[in-house]
Formats: structure tokens, C-alpha cells, sequence
DNA sequence: TTCAGCTATGAAATCGATTCCATGGAATCG
DNA sequence: CGATTCCATGGAATCGATTTCATAGCTGAA
């Protein structure tokens, strides 16, 4: 039960309440002695300003909450790591909220904090739908209420709200150029959940960089995954069964690349010289795999670093430029040579 | 610039802002029409009630705050995860705080919950100095502050807050026995931080498992970390370069394990034959390490719960009991018979 | 000497909801 | 039928800070 209020170190420094806040939030128009005054008795009464009271008035919480999709993919800790340094530095209070690639619990999050009034808000938006970017109802609601925000990693279509993503084209070329080079012709895409615009982004990279290495993008060999280990899983069974079994696999994040080594240890597939993996995000699972796998990847750190600075500059009025990296890819030995599979599931044209 | 108030609310709703508030709050002594009025405008407007004003005058947040010690370990994920998840399925929104391993940054997110009065607070607690459990200023503030609390994994000493935590002892005396079975008898230990209270349980467990076993424990065989995978590195090279060799390794937390295997995979240590480890944690980068980590664990959904439980508890005004769950031990071939080395490092008496 | 200008201050309004209290009208009871 | 309880309701106080606004006391210039 504690009640140490402003009144009670106002009267405890023989003041009013007015001149203790200005003290205490360092107004100049005070004098030295009932500066010291108030300043002793908030510290020896152990005076902790109730900010809700603060901010009702005020309109200014000194923080900013991070929404991320997944607390548990180790590529958004990473990303929520970056942001909370990056932001501590600025004297701001991050909260971390999680999504858990729900657009419900998304939506929840999204109007705790609207209620709340945070200063800003950093999202790794999910979208609606098939169509993988219709903002929610409550989405819409947040950006009509004018408060500062950023989207990092994903982004939302036709909604205009800074973002920084980051491009993974370049990298994917490189990377199916490679495994072509290795004489892979039938490569298989696990991929990510229509909500989320990277989850599309990839895979329209993926087709690109076929036709670009002269390589029929098929329908066939495409495996819609949800990001999250279990679909990776399901994945990987998909590929093991597939008739036209594929040679080679690109896998769109890392729980899910996770989730279908362990299934392809499993099943006994070794990785490169039976099937080659090249997986999204450069996470430490992946790279302790043996054989270490391939990745498509960036720095998280800068990402986080540059979703707070632009949050900084829409909370200071401008209107700063979505901003877009670069990833880059890794070869690392889960690529090897196309082989005729021989394993006890070979089935369909074996290539001699 | 919203504005839309519980005020613009009533009014069009043709009621007073106390019927407004309470229809909204579903107090029951409201008519059926000044009911289904005001639920229309409110949805209408779009009203968003000020949590702050809200909870400035009736106490209560319907938040909780989950403060964990290192957001990018996947240990503290998968409990921030079931934490979560529990909360939802009660009501109750979570925030996540990252203290990351560091004291000063627990007392700011401590100090600002404070201030910002959540209903409760599940916390992973630091302790300030060698002694591994004292609690900071700020932490003795939270608890005499009297806002529902609960420590989850580690605890504090001298400090009566309810917890939820996990005993080790009988699985590392399993490990230890395993090791000790497989011929192992100069075994080492990278150990965590002297903040965190499980650290200094692992090393007593450590030691207390050393000698049921017959073996000596030797200080000069104990590395101190901070739970961070790159103490665990340096710990990785400590053991390479030991004049004494060990040839087996048992780490107290799955980031260490991460970054020592990245060493000696690097330094070309074979896992098992060459160097027996067993790491706590049991986190998929272990299980997809090849060879697989023996590991010692527990089932993390099955704290988070137990946390909210005790918390919601604490929350009724009653005192919950500590809980202690038991980790267990699950051998994999990481652990393999001890045999003299016969690296390039080589020094000291071998056995035959 | 007087008046404008400045500084430090306290009284009071304010933020937006909840909640206590009083009240008028309907329902119930003797 | 008069008295009592009950119910829905609005007015006003309240939560704890910040922020006007007015003022008393000083300083310095004319």
C-alpha cells in the first residue's frame, strides 16, 4: 500500500505541489533552496511519480513497446534485442509484445497499447488474408489515431507507414544461381504465411531467380508453411514423399528450416550430398547444423538500430523514408552437387 | 489527434457520462436501452477508453509485466512464450521486459512498472554481486511497494517472494554418474554469473554430483561465465588450453554451449570421442548439433503456467507455496568413453 | 521615486475515466 | 392506500500529476 504522492514531499519541503513538479521535472523557474528542498524529500521518502497520472495530464510516456511476430524465432529476439539497446540508449522504456503470428493476438496488443498511449510504436505488422498485406480493422484504427510508428521487417500494402524492411532478391539469385551451377534443376520452396509480406516477397524472389537461371518455377514445388517449426516439419515430409522429388530446397525462415532438419535427421536424408538446403536467417541453429547450412541473411542489429531512429524522427514530426537492406548469401556446405537420389523413397525419373 | 472520450460517448448516446462508464464497465445496474445506446455509440465513435485515466482512479491494469534476463536465449523465449500465452487465456495482456543479464537495466524496467503499476510482476531475478542474491534497492522497493510478485527460475536470498523454480541436483548427479560410468574423471564446468542464484545451484549440484561420484572437485577446473554465448567461447578455449586437460565438459546454460561449440568445432575437437559435453538447457540448437548434446532440462510451458498460477494467486491476496519442478537428464551421444587425447594440444599424463 | 519587467510561487483547472451520493420514479409490502 | 425498498440515473468528487494564471516580491531603468 504505498502512497507516496507529490503532495506528501510537496509538504514534506514546505512547498506547494506546483513547485514540486517543476522541480522534479526540472523546470528552471525554481530556486536553489526549494530545489534542494524537494529533492531531499522525494528521495528520502522514496517518491516514485505515478506515470499514469503523469502521462493522462502530459501526453508523453517515455516509451515505446516493439510488437514482434514471434517471440520464440530466434531471428525477431535478435531484432527485439537491437531495438531495446538501440532505444535504452535514447533514455526510452521498451515493452515487447508478442504476436505469436496471430493476427488476433496482434490486433489485442495493438489496442492495450492504443489505450495506453505509448510514444511510438515498432511493429513487424501481419496482415489479412490471402492477399498478404489488408490491414486488421484495429490496424487501421492505430494508424487513424495519429500515433508514431514504424513497421520493421514486413510491411502492409496500401497503408503508408515507414518501414524498414530489407530486400532478399539479389541474395536468392546468387543463391539459386549457385545450386544451378551445382546442377540442381527441381528445387523445392517452403514458405511462409500469406499475412506476412516477406513470406510473399521471397517467394516472388524465388520464381524470379528460377527464370532468371533458366528454371521453370512449378507450382508442384511449392509448400505454403506458416513460419513456425511444425510447418517446416510438415514440410520436409512433403518434400521426402514428393513424386518429382526435388533436389534441392529453399526454406523461407529459420524455425521452419529447424523443424525440417529434424525431420530429414529423422528420416536419415543427408543434407548436401543427398538434398541441399539453403534456408532465410543467419541464426545460430543453423549455422551449428552439420553440415552448416547455407543462409540468406542480414544484420539484425542495423535493422533494429534504424527502426528506432526512424521511429525517433516520426515522433519529432518528420516524415522519414522507408529505408531497405540488403541481405546476403551465405554458401556453406548443405549445398553440394545434384545427385540421383538413391535413398529407399526414390521413386519417379531418377536423372542418370 | 483522437478525442473521442467517454464523454462524446454518453453524449451521444443522450446519457451522463456515469451511466456511460458504467455500461462500459458492465456494471449490471444499467437499462436494457441506455445499454444497447451507449454499446452503439461507443462502437460507433470508435471509442478507445484511456487506460490511464482508467486506472489512475480504479487501481487496476489487467497487465502483467514478464521481466526476463536475456531475451535472445532461448530458454528465457520459451518461457516468455508459455508466460504469455497462460496470461492471454486468462485475460490478462503481458509485457515482456529484457534486463539482459545486466542489474541496471532490471532496476529501470523494475522502476518503470513501478511507476506505471501493472497489477503483477513475474520476474527472473538478479542478484547484486558475489553473493548471488542480494537484491538491488530498486528490488526492494518493488517488493515493499507490496505489487503482486513472483520470481520464476532463479530467486533471491533473504527475500520472501513466492517462486517457481527448478532443481537440478538429482539429473546432473544422473549426468555426472553417466560420465563418471564412461570413464571420465577430470571433468570441467563453465559456470554462469554470481547474480544468478541457478548459477550458483548448478556449481554446488556440480560439485555435490562430483563427489557422490567419487570424484574430487577441483577449483581449478571450474570456468566462471555470465550465461552469454561468448563467455561460453572463451570458457571452450579455457578447456582446449588446460594444462590438465579435461575431457569432459558440462555447461550450465544453453548460449555458453553455443558459442563453446562454435570453438571447438572451429579448433576441430571432436564432440564425444574427443570431448565429452553435457549442457542444462534443452533447446533445439543443442538437439541439432551433430553429435546431439546430452542435455539437462525441463518442460518450460509447464513454468510459465505454474508462474501465472502463483501470480494470479498472489493477486487474490493469498500466499501460493514455492513451487520447485525437477530437471531431468537426457544422455545423447555428445557423451561418449574418455580416451586419452591425442590432439595436437596433447600434454600432461595420458592414460593409457 | 515610480513603473515596467522578471522570477518564484501557490491556487486552481485540467487530463479522462470511475465511483460515491442523492434523487425521482417504479415496484412491493403491510 | 401510504410507506418502504429497489433501480436506474446524473451530478460531483476523485485519482495524482502537470500546467495555466494570477500575484507578490525584486530589480533596474527612466
Amino acid at each position: 500500500m504505498r502512497a507516496v504522492t507529490i503532495k506528501d514531499v510537496a509538504k514534506a519541503a514546505g512547498v506547494s505541489s506546483a513547485t514540486a513538479s517543476r522541480v522534479l521535472s526540472g523546470n528552471p523557474a525554481t530556486s536553489p533552496e526549494s530545489r534542494a528542498g524537494v529533492e531531499a524529500a522525494a528521495t528520502r521518502l522514496g517518491f516514485v511519480p505515478n506515470a499514469q497520472a503523469r502521462s493522462l495530464r502530459s501526453t508523453r510516456t517515455d516509451t515505446i513497446a516493439l510488437l514482434i511476430s514471434d517471440v520464440r524465432n530466434p531471428y525477431f529476439s535478435d531484432l527485439a534485442h537491437a531495438v531495446e539497446q538501440q532505444a535504452r540508449a535514447a533514455g526510452i522504456m521498451t515493452f515487447i509484445g508478442n504476436a505469436n503470428e496471430d493476427s488476433g493476438q496482434q490486433d489485442d496488443f495493438l489496442a492495450a497499447m492504443l489505450s495506453r498511449r505509448v510514444d511510438g510504436l515498432i511493429i513487424v505488422p501481419q496482415g489479412l488474408g490471402e492477399d498478404a498485406g489488408r490491414p486488421s480493422e484495429m490496424m487501421q484504427r492505430m494508424i487513424a489515431s495519429g500515433t508514431p510508428m514504424v513497421f520493421v521487417d514486413r510491411t502492409l500494402a496500401g497503408v503508408e507507414v515507414p518501414s524498414v524492411t530489407v530486400s532478399s532478391a539479389r541474395a536468392l539469385e546468387q543463391g539459386i544461381a549457385r545450386l544451378a551451377g551445382l546442377g540442381h534443376c527441381r528445387i523445392a520452396f517452403i514458405g511462409g504465411p500469406a499475412h506476412a509480406s516477406t513470406a510473399r516477397e521471397r517467394r516472388e524472389a524465388f520464381d524470379a531467380a528460377l527464370e532468371a537461371n533458366g528454371l521453370a518455377p512449378e507450382a508442384c514445388l511449392h509448400f505454403a508453411g506458416d513460419f513456425k517449426a511444425a510447418s517446416g516439419a510438415e514440410g520436409a515430409r512433403w518434400v521426402a514423399a514428393h513424386p518429382a522429388r526435388p533436389t534441392a530446397v529453399v526454406i523461407a525462415d529459420a524455425p521452419m528450416a529447424i523443424g525440417a532438419l529434424g525431420v530429414w535427421r529423422e528420416a536419415g536424408v543427408r543434407i548436401g550430398p543427398e538434398l541441399s538446403v539453403l534456408s532465410f536467417d543467419e541464426v545460430d541453429t543453423l549455422l551449428m547444423h552439420d553440415p552448416p547450412i547455407a543462409t540468406i541473411g542480414h544484420d539484425l542489429s542495423q535493422m533494429g538500430r534504424a527502426a528506432v531512429t526512424a521511429l525517433q524522427a516520426v515522433m519529432a514530426g518528420r516524415q522519414p523514408e522507408s529505408e531497405q537492406f540488403t541481405s546476403h548469401f551465405t554458401p556453406r556446405s548443405s549445398l553440394a552437387t545434384a545427385r540421383p537420389i538413391t535413398s529407399t523413397m526414390t521413386q519417379g525419373s531418377a536423372t542418370p
